[in-house]
DNA sequence: TGGGTGACGAGTC
DNA sequence: CGACTCGCCACCC
């Protein structure tokens, strides 16, 4: 069975609302593991297949399509954005800020830890 | 068991 | 600003 961290992380994932976005960090927090972005990156790594895991709402602080090489194809993650009414211009997202979804703000952190 | 790795982030220069 | 370095942590040989 996949460890609890998977769990917590795709479980966050979950929710980001449609044509939204957020960070690996910011969900690492949530969690209680502000220290573990890149495993957070590491578990969308493993989340590859999942349909109802929209791993291509997960970026890096800055807003850059890091991950898109995992896709399966180097357009598919900006298509996916794109789709969902999120403009993306040279592997960024954006008006980032403005899209950006704080899971430790908009959520109750009661319900996962 | 130990060591390398990476879809990151923060700090420095 | 951008480019570099370092720390972090779960996971895979």
């Amino acid at each position: 069975m996949a460890s609890d961290f998977y769990e917590r992380v795709y479980a966050v994932v979950r929710l980001i609302p449609y044509g939204r976005v957020t960070s690996y960090g910011a969900i690492a927090r949530f969690i209680g593991a502000p220290k573990a972005a890149r495993t957070v990156g590491y578990a969308m790594n493993a989340s590859v297949g999942m349909e109802d895991i929209a791993a291509h709402r997960v970026l890096n602080r800055k807003g850059l399509l890091t991950g898109k090489h995992h896709f399966g194809g180097s357009k598919v993650m900006e298509e996916l954005l794109q789709s969902e009414g999120v403009e993306v211009v040279n592997d960024q997202v954006t008006h980032f800020d403005e899209l950006f979804w704080d899971p430790s703000r908009e959520l109750n952190r009661d319900n996962f830890i």
